[in-house]
DNA sequence: GTCTATATTGAGATAGAC
DNA sequence: GTCTATCTCAATATAGAC
C-alpha cells in the first residue's frame, strides 16, 4: 500500500505451503536479500529489482513468491524473528536477572551484525509514518518487549510499584534503540554494551532506593 | 542525490540573500509545509508536489527556491533549529542541573507537537541509510548533544571519570530518542517526561555511587 | 519570480510465453 | 514456477511562456 493503488486480492502463489524444497530455498534467498537491501537503503528506497538481483531472480519472481512489496517486508520481519528463535535452540527467553544478561549479550552480538541493527533501526522509525505496512508489527513488538522487561524487573525489584516498573521497562528498551542510531552514525562514539549495562544497573538501583 | 542522477550545479535562485520580504515569506511557508509533509510521510515518501500544495505554490516553485529536494531538507532542518533558538530568546542553553530541567521541559513541550517529534524520529533513523542527505546533519547533532549533556553531568557529578560521563551522556540522549518512537506508535503506552526524569536521576545516582 | 507543460527516470504490478 | 515485456503511476527536474 505504499503507492496510491487500492488493495487487491492476494495473487496466487503467495503464501502457499511450499511443497518443493527448491522453492523454499529460493524464498529464503529472497528473504536474505530483502534484509540486506532494506537495511542499507530503507524500505521505500530499496527496490524489488535490487532484491531480485541479489537473490538471483527477476523482480517478477520476487512478487510471484510474496505477492507484493509490503507482504515481502512482513515476511522478512517474521523470518528474522524465526532465525533468532532458532539460534536460541529451544531455550526460552530467560526471566529475572538472566534476562538482563541476555539483553547485554544480544547487544554484544549486534555489534558483529550492523546490517541487522540498521534494518531494525530504519524500519522501526519508518513504521511510525502513516499507513506503513510494518506499523502493527512494531507496535506488537514493543508491547511484547515491554512485557518481557517488566516481568524481569518485577523479579529483581519486587518491592517496586507497577507504575515504576512499567516506566523503567520502557526506558531500558528505549535506551537500547536510541543507542543503535548513535552507533550506526559513528561506531567509535558509543560503547553500546557498556551503556546498556549502565542503564540497567542504574534503573534497578533507583527502583530499589525509591521503594525504600 | 536520492535518485541515480549525477550531481549538478545549484540552479540559480537557490540560496540567494532574498532581497524581497515577500520571497522570504514564501520560503518560510514552504519550509513549514516541508516540516509537516516530511513528518507525516517521511523523506522519501513525501513529495515536492504535496509540499507545494500545502505551501500554495507549484512544485516547480519549491525547486526554484531551494534547488532540489535534498537541499530543501537541509534548509528545513536548519530552519527548525533556528526556530528553537528563537524561542529561547537569547538565553543560552543552561549548564549543570538546569540543563536536565531543560531537557525534561523540552520533552513536555514535545508532547504538544507530535509532528516535530515524528519529523526528527523518522529523519534521524532514515539518515543512517547510505548516502542520505541529512547524515552529516545528524552526526553533528549527536556530537553536539553528547557534549552538552557531558558538560552538565560533569558539573553535577564532578567525581565521575570522563569515560563514565561519556557513557552516561550517550545513554540519556538515547533514552529520549528511543522513547519517542515507542510514544509515536502508542501515545498511551509511555509517559515520556517521567521516563526521562527516571533515567536522568538513575544515571546520576549511579555515577555518584560508582565514584564513592 | 511563478506558472504550465513536458522530459526523464524509476517504481510496483500484470500478462503471457516457455 | 520463472522469465521477458509491458502497463500504469508518480516522482524529480527542466524549459519556456508570462
Amino acid at each position: 500500500m505504499t503507492r496510491g493503488r487500492a488493495a487487491h486480492a492476494v495473487p496466487a502463489g503467495a503464501r502457499v505451503a511450499n511443497p518443493r524444497p527448491e522453492t523454499a530455498e529460493k524464498r529464503q534467498r529472497i528473504l536474505e536479500a530483502a534484509m540486506s537491501i532494506f537495511a542499507t537503503r530503507g524500505y521505500n528506497n530499496g527496490s524489488l529489482i535490487e532484491i531480485g538481483e541479489e537473490a538471483g531472480v527477476s523482480h517478477a519472481g520476487v512478487i510471484h513468491h510474496f505477492g507484493s512489496k509490503d507482504q515481502l517486508l512482513i515476511a522478512m520481519l517474521e523470518y528474522r524473528d524465526d532465525s533468532d528463535v532458532a539460534e536460541l535452540e529451544g531455550k526460552h527467553i530467560p526471566d529475572g536477572a538472566a534476562l538482563f544478561d541476555h539483553l547485554v549479550r544480544t547487544v554484544e552480538l549486534n555489534i558483529e551484525r550492523p546490517g541487522v541493527v540498521q534494518l531494525y533501526a530504519v524500519l522501526c522509525a519508518d513504521s511510525v509514518t502513516e499507513g506503513h505496512p510494518a506499523q502493527d508489527y512494531f507496535r506488537a513488538r514493543f508491547v511484547g518487549l515491554r512485557e518481557m522487561v517488566r516481568g524481569a524487573l518485577a523479579d529483581v525489584v519486587p518491592e517496586a510499584s507497577d507504575a515504576r516498573v512499567d516506566l523503567a521497562a520502557s526506558t531500558i528498551i528505549a535506551t537500547m534503540d536510541g543507542l543503535q542510531v548513535q552507533w550506526l552514525l559513528d561506531r567509535s562514539a558509543v560503547d553500546m554494551p557498556e551503556a546498556v549495562r549502565l542503564v540497567i544497573a542504574s534503573v534497578i538501583d533507583r527502583l530499589r532506593s525509591e521503594a525504600r
